[in-house]
RNA sequence: GGGCUCUUAGCUCAGUUGGUUAGAGCGCUACGUUGACAUCGUAGAGGUCACUGGUUCGAAUCCAGUAGAGCCCACCA
């Protein structure tokens, strides 16, 4: 079955690199050799990252990639620099999220609910979920090059987590800070359980206003109330006014009937109302309104509960009983207007609070709940950030985590759910196996008494999650790995879970540890689409990190994230940027083939003699010196970007060493070329070994970045042995006996004249085969520099693609040449028979021009009083130098334009 | 109602102790394939750094205000 199809329409470069090739390959040599585990017993300091725990029904997302790839940065570079680098992964049974999953498909591919299975069955069904695509979001990270030590892998129900959880619950019962309240809570009909205040998200909805008549019990006449949920007037308690309303003063303390319901309530007076509000008269509803909540307990009035749990109106609703909320409301205003009591109806927009999981509009009900009262932990972790214990990064955020602590509020940790940890509180039982209310109960980890039954709810995901950083650890244990692993280094999280875990984190490791779980928290921005809209199922407008690491390769999809992760700021991806990635890669690829093809290897590929360079720095060429000297920069500014966690700093400036100064200057001097007979000259060992010597350098500054590519080439510059990886090598250290400060400012100059002369060769369309003549007129007070050229005679020709060069302080013009002025030096490249006289007047004015006006700029400044005198000397010495060297080359310019006749 | 962020080249964005002739990537223009890379090279065009005022010898950078965009908190029925 041979088909010959498509060979041209897949026409690849043999040349370009393929990722696929080798990626797999690699992650599989790290993990087996075991470069990703930790050793507790090494002595050396640590860095310790714990991964923020996806969800066990997660898929990776770009969100993922991104701060996976900042977190596997950093633990690649610090494992580099020597640190024992631990960096912790799991898993969150993610409460509410897994169980609406395994429920939806309960309901689809068996027509069967929750509660049809049973408690026990349907957790064992949940774990069966776990079990099959909980280890799918890990494989997916693997394919990223994530280097996490996954023999440390935890869960946050496996059963050391899931005794830490319930430890700390009776700890914090123990100290107080943990007790059951009746009040109105954040009722979600969708998920069936009460959500914390940081789960709802409060919404702008249109809705109405609808005005109500309230009929007085003696006498003629009303009250109108203004609402926007009707259906909760059925609960109704009191009218409330403000009692410095004139309007209403009289009427305080009468009764009036309520409609529907035929019930007596009184009319009250509470400065919380409005006047100016509506009717400026409210409905009080204690039972479903946080604010009718708190008029009832001030006034002392009764709550009457009429919708409940399943969001329908209950048996207190009369003949509405059983009506869903919001077709009761319907049903309700229908009524009201049938009996002359509405009033009107108004348009009217305003917040509606939307529970985060299920999208539906949630219901305060008055609900038993277990509370964690926060203010006790609220001020140690507001104290460690203020006094620097704690840095974010951005700097900003914690002014957001100071807003949310200061005004903290007790942490509804209850959760009407079956999947989570159930909460460690065990009641007594009467006869008849329910509940015996009139005895204690009794909080423990461990069933107190035969026949005593535990509390049916479970606990809120993130009473788990925010035990994290230790309880992966081995904590409440003494082990090993918490002595030596715990504080933790940096937090890697989005701005999206501040609140939720975070600051959590934080409370929780003061509290049961005493330390802070880490010293440093790096914020990264979202991922948004081209557009900047959050990326979502329903828009489709996600982007699948995992499409984008298989079009173009895990390393450049890591290589571009971490360009674009700057600052925290959001980050609007276009897929097409993946593509600056990947070219690097390819660019990285190809630099080595440039003095790879040169070394004699063995079938992998590998070397089968090592390059070790003989020359000492002071006989290096100068492009030699100069890109030792840029390397050395370079170094210290990626090690310096990477402490302050810029991370996109660091990546551009390796970009730039790379591929500007690596790749476009030094390996275009040191590369061979072809002899006249075609045929490819050999390279001398030396150049070649320091070729090797400084790209070994480049792939170790790269290797956080784009781990696969840089182990990958790492084995073909050198013979090793098996465990000398790259991703075990040091990190590189600036040395200053491999700079030379001068050769950088010559190699400079050279960069320069070698420009100008390829913007003369531009300008008149000299092609790159055609040889040139060039006369460099180096300037008068820095003769110096015509030594310097001399020497480097052969690599400014073959960088300019000149046949004659001449040097000197006071070489005539040639005739019919272009000039150019390079830092006082003039460039003359003639041009007999190019030229045209005209356009270069043309050139050369244009040029003065712009000279003028940037010296007058100069001039303007240093003639100001106040400048020269208050400046620092410094500054105003630049600018004197800066006008001597325009106008030194303003004069030589006009003489060149003079010159042309 | 309070708070935060953003506004810099056609597009996406860098630019922290205030002193540059304001940068990058993509896009655009011209030229270029005799063995690193066309996923490339060379040379270029392109910006009153949103606006107004202030501080300063000097502001994209600090301060105040204005306008637009976005986000987070908040109990006005």
């Amino acid at each position: 079955m041979s088909n010959e199809t498509s060979t041209s329409a897949n026409k690849t470069s043999t040349t370009a690199y393929d990722p696929t090739q080798i990626e797999a390959r690699w992650y599989r040599y790290w993990e087996d050799g075991g470069f990703f585990r930790a050793d507790a017993s090494s002595g050396k300091p640590t860095h310790v990252i714990a991964m923020p725990p996806p969800n066990v029904t997660g898929r990776l997302h770009m969100g993922h990639g991104l701060q996976d790839t900042v977190q596997d940065a950093y633990t690649r570079l610090r494992r580099m620099q020597g640190y024992e680098a631990l960096w912790i992964p799991g898993l969150d049974h993610a409460g509410i999220a897994t169980q609406n999953v395994v429920e939806r498909t309960l309901k689809k591919t068996e027509g069967k609910t929750r509660h049809d299975l049973g408690r026990e069955a349907f957790v064992e069904r949940v774990y069966d979920w776990k079990e099959e695509y909980g280890e799918i979001i890990l494989q997916q990270k693997r394919r990223l090059g994530v280097s996490a030590d996954w023999s440390r892998q935890r869960f946050t129900m496996d059963e050391g987590f899931s005794r830490a959880v319930q430890h700390v619950f009776v700890k914090l019962h123990e100290q107080g800070l943990i007790y059951k309240g009746d009040y109105l809570v954040n009722w979600d009909p969708g998920s069936g359980t009460v959500i914390s205040n940081e789960e709802v998200d409060n919404v702008e909805r249109d809705g109405h206003l609808w005005w109500i008549q309230y009929p007085f019990v003696e006498g003629e006449g009303h009250i109108t109330i203004a609402t926007t949920r009707p259906e909760t007037m059925l609960g109704d308690t009191a009218v409330a006014v403000n009692p410095d309303d004139d309007r209403y003063r009289t009427l305080i303390g009468k009764k009036v009937l309520l409609p529907l319901a035929g019930r007596e309530i009184p009319i009250i007076a509470d400065a919380y109302v409005k006047a100016d509000f509506g009717a400026g008269a409210l409905k009080v509803t204690p039972a479903h309104d946080e604010n009718d909540f708190a008029l009832g307990q001030r006034h002392g009035l009764d709550s009457v509960t009429v919708i409940d749990f399943d969001a329908k109106i209950n048996e207190n609703g009369g003949h509405y009983a059983g009506m869903d909320r919001f077709a009761a409301r319907k049903t309700i205003v229908a009524d009201l207007e049938k009996a002359g009591l509405l009033e009107k109806v108004e348009p009217y927009r305003h917040t509606v609070p939307i529970s985060s999981r299920s999208k539906q509009v949630i219901e305060p009900l008055l609900s038993p709940q277990w509370y964690v009262r926060m203010q006790p932990l609220a001020d140690r972790a507001l104290g460690v950030v203020r006094d620097g214990t704690i840095t974010f990064h951005p700097d900003r955020w914690k002014n957001e985590y100071f807003r949310w602590l200061e005004d903290i509020r007790d942490w509804p940790i209850s959760r009407q759910l079956w999947w989570g940890h159930r909460i460690p509180v065990w009641y007594y039982t009467d006869d008849r196996g329910e509940i015996d209310e009139h005895r204690p109960f009794v909080v423990s980890v461990d069933q107190p008494e035969p026949g005593m039954v535990q509390d049916e709810d479970v606990l809120d995901t993130w009473f788990s999650s925010w035990l994290w950083p230790f309880a992966t650890l081995g904590w409440p244990h003494e082990t090993d790995d918490l002595k030596t692993f715990y504080p933790g280094t940096v937090l890697v999280s989005g701005y999206d879970i501040l609140f939720f875990w975070i600051a959590r984190m934080i409370m929780a490791g003061l509290h049961f540890t005493d330390e802070v779980p880490y010293t440093d928290v790096f914020i990264t921005g979202m991922i948004k689409d081209k557009q900047g809209r959050w990326m979502s199922k329903s828009l489709g407008n996600g982007i699948d990190p995992l499409d984008m690491i298989e079009q173009y390769g895990a390393d450049a999809v890591r290589f571009t994230l971490s360009v674009l992760c700057a600052q925290g700021q959001d980050i609007k991806l276009d897929p097409a940027k993946f593509e600056g990635g990947r070219n690097f890669a390819n660019k990285i690829w190809n630099a080595f083939r440039v003095f790879g093809r040169f070394m004699v290897t063995d079938v992998a590929g590998r070397p089968v003699s090592d390059h070790v360079r003989t020359r000492s720095f002071d006989e290096l060429d100068l492009v030699e010196r100069w890109m030792l000297t840029r390397l050395q920069e370079g170094i210290r500014d990626i090690t310096a970007s990477m402490d302050r966690y810029r991370i996109s700093e660091a990546a551009n400036r390796i970009y730039d060493l790379f591929w500007r100064d690596y790749c476009d200057w030094y390996l275009e001097l040191i590369k061979p070329t072809n002899g006249a007979d075609g045929e490819l000259r050999t390279m001398d060992p030396d150049k070649l070994a320091l070729a090797v010597e400084i790209y070994e350098q480049l792939t170790k500054l790269l290797h956080p970045f784009m781990p696969f590519i840089t182990e990958d080439l790492w084995w073909r510059l050198r013979p090793r042995e098996e465990d000398e990886a790259c991703i075990a090598a040091g990190w590189p250290e600036a040395d200053g006996a491999l700079e030379d400060a001068d050769a950088a400012t010559a190699f400079s100059l050279i960069q320069d004249l070698v420009t100008a002369v390829r913007s003369v060769r531009a300008q008149y369309n000299v092609p790159p085969s055609k040889g040139i003549a060039v006369t460099v007129n180096v300037d008068a007070d820095r003769a110096d520099l015509v030594a310097v050229l001399d020497v480097n005679r052969a690599t400014f020709a073959s960088l300019a693609g000149v046949d004659t060069l001449s040097f000197g302080t006071s070489l005539a013009k040639p005739k019919a040449s272009a000039a150019v002025v390079v830092d006082r030096h003039e460039v003359f490249v003639p041009l007999a028979g190019m030229i045209d006289l005209d356009q270069e007047r043309a050139r050369l004015t244009k040029e003065i021009e712009q000279k003028q006006g940037f010296l007058r700029g100069v001039e303007r400044k240093l003639a100001n009083e106040n400048f020269v005198s208050r400046a620092p000397e410094a500054v105003v010495e630049k600018e004197r130098q800066k006008a001597a060297d325009a106008r030194a080359e303003i004069a030589k310019l006009e003489a060149n334009r003079d010159d042309l006749g």
